[in-house]
DNA sequence: TTTCTTGCAAACGATTTGCACTTTG
DNA sequence: CAAAGTGCAAATCGTTTGCAAGAAA
């Protein structure tokens, strides 16, 4: 799950692609937000990307975060997500894992599971056209089973 | 999925014997909101269980409507999720079903799964103590993939 | 120059919290 | 009667919105 150089070249190239067919303005502040995203990887809140951009001294307004983390969902780039927490998750749209979720401390673990998100998103839902997919096993984490 | 006039009986009976271990007390309000969330059957919302309730003459304050579904939640007689929307959602716990999202519209279409939830639960996640679990395709529904 | 975007601050809405009052055990 | 639970209203907090100023095309 590391970034590799080329990964972001690949992300800026589709996000490029998508502004163009959709006739939107290429701004800096998208690809910044794009670039920090990335950087992030693992869920990030919207908060704990505006956080990282403004200590590193690139200041975006929230408006401007949400707005642009929903156009990276449109285009594909990230998924969202809504988990125990109400606040928003994103994420790179490249994993195919699930989600255990302890439902007493709210930590969030991630397991692989490839065929998973292969065996939902292959079905036909008739009518029904499947993106991609969140799964989350909802439990009691090790540190929170332990203790009564 | 139609509630038999049993189920209600034993969904209280498993209620009285939570609050019975907890050394919780057994009010009017957690029983009254309990059979009306097996009522909704569905999906609900906590303000559509408040109005139902309101609207039947049965008033109880908001605050506890939330204090006592998390209650049920705790005793393991619903399920609470959070799907597209920012207002949490309960089901009594009895579902297996995953959940088709349209990301344009936000309407939620059920689908029955019983394999998908079997196998998610029974796998050992080292540590981890799976409860119950929550999928989610998201994609576009038959009205909005249609039309651009 | 014409829109699209951004930034800011105010508005919103779901949920939580504090506290006095009531009820259960 | 002591502790737990309820109702009410105010407070929180993530997110959305309106609008003026700034920047792509």
């Amino acid at each position: 799950m590391q970034t590799q150089p080329s990964e972001i070249q690949y992300l800026r190239q589709q996000l490029t692609e998508f502004l163009r067919v959709r006739h939107l303005r290429k701004t800096p502040e998208r690809f910044a937000i794009l670039d920090k995203a990335v950087e992030l990887s693992a869920h990030f809140g919207v908060d704990q990307l505006y956080n990282a951009m403004e200590t590193e001294g690139y200041h975006v307004s929230r408006a401007t975060v949400y707005n642009t983390l929903e156009l990276l969902c449109e285009a594909g780039i990230l998924n969202r997500h809504l988990f125990a927490t109400n606040q928003a998750r994103y994420e790179v749209a490249r994993g195919s894992h699930l989600h255990l979720i302890c439902r007493r401390c709210g930590k969030i673990r991630e397991v692989d599971d490839p065929t998973l998100t292969e065996r939902l998103l292959s079905e036909t839902y008739d009518g029904f056209r499947p993106e991609y997919s969140s799964s989350i096993v909802y439990g009691l984490c090790d540190s929170c089973s332990s203790p009564l």
